[in-house]
Formats: structure tokens, sequence, C-alpha cells
DNA sequence: CCTAGTAATGTTATGCTGTAACGGTCAAGG
DNA sequence: CCTTGACCGTTACAGCATAACATTACTAGG
């Protein structure tokens, strides 16, 4: 099964085949009106960060986002570089921090709500962003019987994509 | 108190008032009794480590343990003694590691199950743990629809807890 | 044009989080 | 005695994150 194209659901990406360049070109197009409709500056930085972590669909350190910063510059960066382009990604929904990594992913639902929830693959580092209702409603019940107020929920599943399980079957069945 | 007859569910400690004295008391009666129970060892640093997470129900930096565990011994042990102490607590299930706060609870359900969820409050630290396969299951649900197989899921809300709403309304709903 | 204000970047320095590596101690067992 | 294994002690360092301040760039108002 390589492409997908049913609309029906959302079909997350990350571990499915898809056209990885249309999808980053995407991406950034939806990043920049999501500026422009804002009154947001999509600087150089900050659309050389999201690029960055558009290169794939798997989480990256901010160090290894500041390294190719720096090597896609020509010159060194320092972490608050980094971090302040993340930090406006994030803020934004255009990125995603992933807290089981201490790392960061580039949205792949651009547009949705984003309260979303993350499966990380241990075995390739590609993780999927599915929509955080389903999987928080649960959540959302527990919390409604204890009375607490829920601001931001962590949902991150860590374990074996579909092709890492294909290819070491002995880690789950 | 809503207790259920014979699972041993308890309700959950955090955001509750309790003898905690006793609460305290158990927890470390149950943590040796678990490492009898599986020729596991609760050296004096690992007891001390627990004791120190058991001293409220808010989670600790390994830097912070770490600081109590010296101030407890009048020394000024290194990190890796810490570390230790909380990787052994952890893999045990006596103790929890919270991803958001890279920060460590002592474990609120003795004995069950394992996969907890826990809530954060951002206003007193109190962390509750609830059972986990509630606010999991439509994780596993979107899991198998990807075929991801999940090895371990990270489910944790931040937000104000009944006291902490009660205190400062202007933060919640 | 000039200027003042704001937002973003550049830079320095530092602190928190976590681990690799090696050596010492102690107990169990040949 | 000597090995083995588990734990502890220590050094050193790697990775993650931010405070504080200087500089640049854009832009709004005179």
């Amino acid at each position: 099964m390589a492409k997908r194209s049913d609309t029906g659901e959302a079909p997350p990406l990350g571990f499915v085949e898809h056209d990885h360049g249309a999808c980053r070109a995407a991406a950034l197009a939806h990043a920049r009106a999501v500026c422009v409709e804002r009154g947001l500056k999509l600087t150089e930085t900050r659309a050389a960060v999201l690029d960055i972590l558009l290169e794939s669909h798997a989480a990256l350190g901010a160090y290894e986002v500041l390294r190719r910063l720096g090597a896609a510059r020509g010159s060194a960066p320092q972490p608050p570089i980094a971090y302040r382009a993340l930090d406006f990604l994030v803020a934004n929904g255009l990125a995603h921090r992933i807290e089981r990594l201490n790392a960061y992913v580039a949205c792949a639902r651009p547009g949705a709500d984003h309260a979303g929830a993350f499966m990380i693959c241990n075995g390739c580092g590609a993780v999927a962003e599915i929509p955080g209702e389903a999987a928080a409603k649960g959540l959302s019940r527990s919390a409604d019987a204890l009375g607490f107020d829920i601001a931001r929920a962590v949902v991150e599943a860590e374990g074996s994509c579909p092709a890492c399980r294909a290819a070491s079957p002995e880690s789950g069945s």
C-alpha cells in the first residue's frame, strides 16, 4: 500500500508513504498564509527552521536544528536563535514539541485544532500526529470527575510503526 | 468516600486531603514488600530517594532530589547517585517520570498496573495519578487503526486542580 | 528625511538535565 | 583466596534551555 488518497479522515502522515516534497511545500505555504492572516512575520530564520523540521516527519532536538541552521547559513548560530524560532512555531501551531524526546516536529495537520497526540516510532524515529480529541476523551472525563481543569494535554505513545514491526517482528505481535 | 469493593482501586491522591504520613508509610512498606517479592534490593540510597519523593505529591527534578539527598546525608552526592536510584524506582513501578516536567513522582497507586496517566497542577505543583487505561483507550484505538504497536504511552494533563481553581478563579473556565 | 519605538536577531554566559566511563566496596560463592 | 555481580562514588562531559544585554531592521509618526 503505497499512496493513499482517501480523504474521509485526515490520513496521519509519518508512517505512510506520501509525496513529501508536496507535503513540505504545502506546509510552508500554509505557514505563510497563517502568518499573513494573523499579522505575524515568518522571517527567514523561522522559515528556515520550519523547513528543517519539514525535511522529515521525525522529531529533531533543538541543537540538531541549530546545527542544520548553521550548515544552511554557513555561520554558527547560538542556541537562542533556534529556541526563539521553535517557540514561535510552536506558539502558532506550526510545529509541536514532543515532550518525551525533548524535540520538535513540524505540524502535520495544518489548520487543524492543535491539541494533537503523537505516535513515536522507536525504530525509525518517525512521528505521526493524530487528532487529540479521540485520544484525550477518557482523560477529559477523568479530569471532570476530579474537578481538574485541563489547560494542555500531552499524549505521546512510543512504540513501533507498521514498517518497523514488519522489519523486526520480535518487537511486537 | 467512593470505595470500590474488591478491585483495590483507590481514589486519586494528590488533589485530595489525606493522611499523608500514613500514605507515605504505606508506600514505603509496599516498596519493601515488592522488593522482597521480586528479589530486589531496596538499598539505603533507594529508600532515601523514594522517601524524598514521598514527602509530597509534587514532582521533583533529579537535581532537587539530589540536593535533598545531600541534605539528608550531610554529603554532596553526584548526579548518577540520584539518577540510578530514580531509574531503579521507575523501572520497578515505585515512581514515575513526568516527561512534561523532566521530573519524578512517587507512585501513588502501589501495586496497580502501572500505565498511569497524570494530572499536573500548574498552581501548586501537585500531581495526581490516575489509571491509564481509561485515558489511553482512544489512543489504543487510533494505534490499532494505524497498525502502530504501543510500547509505552505518556499521558499528562497540565492545568488547575480543584483547590487552585477555587483560589484563583480567573485561571479556569 | 529623521526619529523613536518595536520586534527580531546576535552574542555571552550560565544553569538544568542526563550519561559514559572507571574505580572502589561489599557480599555470595567456587 | 579469588571471582563475580550489584551497587555506590567520582570525574568528566554531553545535551537541553534560558537570562541578560547588544545590535539590527522594520515601521509609524513627525
